[in-house]
DNA sequence: ACGGTAATGAAAATCATTTTCATTTGTGAT
DNA sequence: ATCACAAATGAAAATGATTTTCATTACCGT
């Protein structure tokens, strides 16, 4: 099948370990790099296979790969200009971890945003 | 706006609570009832506005709405057979709240969910 | 250099979802 | 009942992410 491409991986780490298949793209673009979307996705579901990402969605439900490993963290969001806050979530991580025990489940993982007005708005 | 069809609420109830918006509007096809994908789409989006129906993404990110009763909650999902299990959130309202107070947000919602492998997967 | 396999990317295909817009239906006032 | 207007409807087109196709190119071992 298929590798993945090495600028691909070294992209989304620049891009903070978290962002859309189209955001890799397009920050590639912009800095000159010369792929194309095709090879984008290609190298994402590959690191995805081999586990070195991990995939999740959008509320909107457009797929955002995230680098496995990297202490993750959750958002603040306003909802009127979009202004973002990333948080720690140390809460979270033991509350989620918890209930999926609870349940039975294992390979857990989450997802937590929180939205509302900011200040200025 | 729109109101929902209330045709769209209880296929979606015959449904067992739980399908997307393109089974929805097959089985109602199936079932000889006229009417058109955009009102299928339009009154299950009423109903997420009216919170009678959560919303949901499947792995392949098709959005699964939900019938659920009316107190917050959260979800547990597997991501191999999709089993649900509704979860109470109290650590997590706390949470979210004094974190969005802290950075002077107001209004403030959130969401969780946690997914992992169930038992029988 | 040669042959074969893997990687690449432009363009077309897919598929869920949204938008547009003209038509129909329902409702309330007169 | 009739007129007028708002809401609902749905067919078709638009959108946007993702996948597939396929012809070309880069790479590797001989």
């Amino acid at each position: 099948m298929s590798r993945s491409n090495p600028r691909v991986l070294s992209t989304l780490e620049r891009a903070g370990g978290f962002a859309s298949a189209q955001e890799v793209y397009r920050l590639m673009q912009r800095e000159g790099e010369s792929i194309g979307l095709t090879t984008v996705y290609r190298s994402l579901q590959s690191l995805v296979n081999d586990k070195i990402v991990d995939v999740l969605r959008r509320d909107d439900g457009e797929a955002i790969y995230r680098l496995c490993g990297e202490s993750h963290h959750h958002h603040l969001v306003c909802k009127s200009c979009g202004e973002t806050v990333e948080i720690e979530g140390g809460a979270i991580e033991k509350w989620a971890q918890l209930i999926a025990e609870e349940h039975g489940f294992r390979d857990v993982g989450h997802t937590a945003e929180i939205f509302g007005i900011c200040k200025k708005c």
